[in-house]
DNA sequence: ATTCTGACATCCGGATAGGGTTAC
DNA sequence: GTAACCCTATCCGGATGTCAGAAT
């Protein structure tokens, strides 16, 4: 298809002029050093970081490799030193991220008017004319693998930047300097805080997920026959036209140029990444082309996405993104409006929309190095059940000995076992939600919601690069409710303590405010509740637990009807209060209140306490927290988590409350116009 | 020494078959 | 008595991480 590189004239200038650390234009080397991500001179990266312009222009590989490598070196200190492995995008992030760089980051901006207006979803890096994908000719896809430089589209925005991106590099800092200039393109208003027509806001909706992994850098496995992702993408998806059509799809990009060891405990740069490979690295989601609607409707999920290192891999192509072990890739996703019929129509500018969520970087493997990431793993990802019950003859019945024997490595270690416990909501966070609701509320499965045996997946969950935060984070850190998601999460910037937890890394947070978000995605609010309706349709995991939580939480599922667009965006459908962060949930910080946990509390009750105790023995048995209660020998003592604070009550809202309590917060909600 | 591969055991959900119950 | 429906058991495919051995 079109893969001519048009490029508005601004978008021309700003990718030749990468200065490197000059993504930030308004922010102060201080600013600069918490960015976390390396900064550098990408001259002509932009478009070609993009599978669609990279194939257009005919650059390969090596020399995006070597325009990587020459940005690196001409970008001076910022960016030599960016490469360090702790520079990676999260631990130094998160060491040197404090209240103050929290407030620094999320609302100084100039172009942000205030702390309310901060908390919204991932804005898209607009392209205003850039040539539309096409999902009629996956072989555009098949592109050499860029190092991520934003991406095409990114380098879009300049279209709205007056000074454009004077630096790029790695993905972040164009967003960042994009936000930064606080361009047009987010609407910062309080009153129409992301609320632009056309403009679509995404939720990634297992953030907390994947912020758990995150914080030990993120380890996927690639194999011949691929492998799935877990967590897998998922996202939620406002702002498109119901009525106009869209592909959505994902790509995966060299997060960096390295080549990645993980030595010591820590992944460790080691050489140049191969950038030299091709294939696939493009996943058409399958529901594509569909109408705004459709994508609005439903969570947007890429389960069935499979990560693989063989290159030529003819079986399942379009469902296999073709990776190289070792390297650090950042997935993105990319929303393209397409004309009714599925083509593409590049003479409308603004029609290609790229969202970048740093949290979801990884690094492929062909077998787990970090013991903590195969532990998440296990412990979150269903399929992995099997190996849960080896907890008690593998490990002594400590978690803490269960820990990654890396170097260095005892996070774990530094946590109270209160506090651990206390993590009960984590499992919200869980890609599979239903699996650990089911048993969630199991009677007799005292501590259950808070035996997250094996990982502290607060705070506590820090990687060993990042041992220096102890802080004990506010486990609600993103337990969003109506009345506070937005406000609350803004505070939160002001919290140090809660900073650590605070999506986990700095440069998550970064990458909200820079991008011109307004507020935290409050991922869970939309995602962790409404799935229990919308999960019979999308493919991949989402298909697989979620119906059991539906089947068995119908007054749940009438949360969420999915056969109305308007109510799925209207309040209640998208800020039910959801754990993102799943960390237990802490009545006394919640807006709502202990007050507002009468009405989860009865809805889940209704779901699930009421459910025959056979039926529940069983359905407990597969739960994984029943399990890991069970495993855990855990005593009344170590599971403080009360009713009370259980985070399924306060996901699990129905629609009225949710509506009772996002009316407190009108600003955020008129977002989503009640229908 | 590091990395990759394939076999393995395990788990889960879907599909299917069989049996039991109920309604006509 | 028959058909329809429901429930349960079983089989199968696909998924997981583990592990030992091969490859580099």
């Amino acid at each position: 298809m079109q893969l001519e590189p048009r490029v508005s004239p601004a978008i021309a200038h700003s990718s030749k002029c990468m200065i490197v650390g000059s993504g930030y234009p308004n922010a102060h080397a201080s600013e600069l050093a918490l960015l976390e991500y390396p900064i550098i001179s990408i001259c002509d990266n932009l478009e070609r970081s993009s599978p669609l312009k990279k194939n257009s222009a005919g650059m390969t590989n090596q020399s995006d490799a070597d325009n990587f490598a020459d940005s690196k070196d001409s970008s001076g200190d910022v960016q030599r030193g960016k490469l360090s492995p702790d520079l990676d995008g999260v631990a130094d992030a998160r060491h040197t991220f404090d209240g103050s760089a929290g407030e620094r980051y999320l609302l100084s901006q100039s172009a942000q008017p205030s702390p309310t207006t901060t908390m919204f979803p991932y804005p898209s890096q607009h392209a205003p004319t850039h040539p539309a994908f096409s999902i009629a000719s996956p072989s555009r896809y098949m592109a050499h693998h860029p190092v991520i430089a934003n991406g095409a589209y990114n380098s879009l925005l300049s279209n709205s930047s007056p000074q454009a991106y004077a630096s790029a590099g790695y993905p972040y800092a164009q967003q960042y300097g994009h936000a930064y200039q606080g361009t047009a393109f987010y609407q910062f208003s309080s009153a129409q805080a992301g609320l632009v027509p056309g403009k679509a806001q995404v939720y990634l909706c297992n953030r907390a997920l994947w912020l758990k992994f995150h914080r030990h850098q993120t380890e996927m496995i690639i194999t011949k026959q691929g492998r799935r992702m877990f967590p897998f993408l998922s996202f939620n998806i406002s702002g498109l036209d119901p009525t106009a059509h869209y592909n959505i799809f994902v790509d995966v990009i060299l997060a960096d140029p390295n080549h990645w060891r993980f030595q010591g405990g820590k992944w460790v740069p080691c050489g140049k990444a191969d950038t030299n490979v091709t294939g696939n690295r493009v996943y058409m989601h399958p529901d594509s082309p569909n109408t705004g609607a459709h994508w609005m409707r439903q969570e947007i999920s890429f389960g069935k996405l499979k990560l693989t290192n063989n290159k030529g891999a003819t079986n399942n192509t379009g469902q296999m993104v073709v990776l190289q072990s070792l390297h650090k890739y950042q997935p993105r996703l990319h929303v393209v409006q397409v004309n009714e019929d599925g083509t593409e129509d590049t003479s409308q500018p603004g029609r290609v929309q790229t969202f970048t969520f740093p949290e979801t970087q990884f690094i492929a493997v062909t077998a787990y190095q970090n013991t903590d990431i195969t532990q998440l793993k296990i412990d979150h990802n269903p399929f992995a059940k099997g190996f849960r019950d080896n907890y008690d003859t593998v490990y002594t019945g400590c978690d803490i000995d269960r820990l990654t024997p890396s170097p260095g490595d005892s996070p774990r270690s530094q946590i109270m076992p209160g506090a651990r416990y206390a993590m009960a909501g984590s499992f919200l966070q869980d890609q599979f939600v239903s699996s650990y609701a089911k048993s969630r509320f199991h009677p007799g499965v005292g501590g259950a919601p808070g035996t997250d045996r094996s990982v502290p997946l607060s705070n506590s969950l820090l990687s060993p690069q990042q041992t220096e935060d102890t802080t004990v984070a506010s486990p609600q850190r993103w337990f969003v409710t109506p009345a506070n998601n937005r406000l609350d999460f803004a505070a939160s910037a002001y919290d140090a303590a809660a900073a650590a937890d605070f999506a986990g890394n700095a440069a998550t947070l970064l990458s909200y405010a820079a991008a011109g978000v307004k507020a935290l995605p409050l991922p869970g609010a939309g995602c962790s509740n409404r799935p229990l309706g919308y999960y019979g349709e999308p493919p991949g995991w989402g298909t697989r637990t979620p119906p059991q939580y539906c089947s068995k939480s119908s007054s749940v599922l009438s949360c969420w009807p999915s056969n109305s667009v308007g109510s799925r965006t209207s309040a209640s459908g998208y800020l039910v209060p959801g754990l993102e962060e799943g960390d237990a949930i802490a009545p006394e910080r919640s807006p709502l209140g202990g007050a507002d946990d009468s009405k989860p509390k009865d809805l889940t009750e209704s779901s699930w306490i009421e459910t025959p105790s056979s039926i529940k023995s069983i359905d407990s048995s597969d739960s994984g927290i029943f399990e890991q209660a069970k495993r855990r020998r855990i005593s009344p003592s170590a599971t403080p988590v009360s009713e009370t604070s259980s985070p399924l009550k306060s996901e699990m809202l129905t629609p009225r409350e949710c509506e009772k309590n996002c009316s407190k917060d009108i600003g955020y909600y008129s977002f989503y116009p009640h229908s």
